[in-house]
DNA sequence: CCTAAACTCTCCCCCAATAGGAGGGTAAAG
DNA sequence: CTTTACCCTCCTATTGGGGGAGAGTTTAGG
């Protein structure tokens, strides 16, 4: 199939699935006489597996390793959840360091009158 | 002063103060002479008061922002608050997005033996 | 059968916020 | 006076795409 219905059946758009087959994440056999990508059913799957693998936050080149993985029917389960756990822990990494900027932008919010008048402790803040 | 003394007062790289007089965060003056970038106290104030803006996450596009509310001395500080009060909103949508991916993939990192066997809940659940 | 719309191709520029480096001019220290 | 340290502009790369131009292809309708 052309690259439109590819996409569609993925999920994803023309302009993703395109970009995945530059960077070899996806790569369609192509039609010599047009240049038109042409995916096959497995083709689909894999993009959907990408797809669903970008929205759990792996970026493309751990998407490439869990492809891989994924294609691998011998692969050892201890590869993939070594990746997830990875994963999980830079998640977590990602929400500390969120918990307290949120932390200190709200003790700073807190003291800040909001209204009218020009003293603002926020300012003062990021003066320091 | 020159921008590697600006740079180092303020703590940011010089490739990072350059690109902040490129796009109008922080203008110096130029000595027209030699085209050499020339920081005042003040710039460097700036700088400094960007930096910290930036470590708590404000984008560029928002330090703009606070960095005109800091010099007009007559701003309503609720501007200001405003402004901080959106970085808190938006700040807990990302840990939001960030806790539910984290639980998601615990639970399927829980469901993985993760030995040499290739049956794989995680490589499933992307699967489908 | 022919035409027009829908689709596809490559190529280039754009976003945020820097980092790295080439090639060339300037300043300060020995 | 030379060496080193610094500064300049311009180009490239990063991540993960989006937008659009200009050209070729396919498909549907009349």
């Amino acid at each position: 199939m052309k690259i439109g219905k590819a996409a569609d059946l993925s999920g994803l758009t023309v302009k993703t699935v395109r970009h995945y087959a530059d960077i070899k994440i996806v790569s369609p056999a192509v039609n010599s006489q047009t240049g038109y990508r042409d995916y096959s059913e497995a083709d689909v799957a894999k993009l959907q597996f990408v797809g669903k693998a970008r929205r759990f936050n792996f970026s493309l080149e751990e998407c490439r390793e869990l492809l891989s993985l994924y294609e691998d029917q011998a692969r050892p389960s201890r590869e993939v959840k070594k990746l997830t756990l990875a994963k999980i822990a830079h998640i977590e990494e990602k929400m500390q360091e969120l918990a307290s900027l949120r932390q200190q932008l709200a003790a700073l919010a807190e003291q800040c009158s909001g209204d009218d008048r020009p003293n603002c402790p926020i300012i003062e803040e990021l003066s320091n």
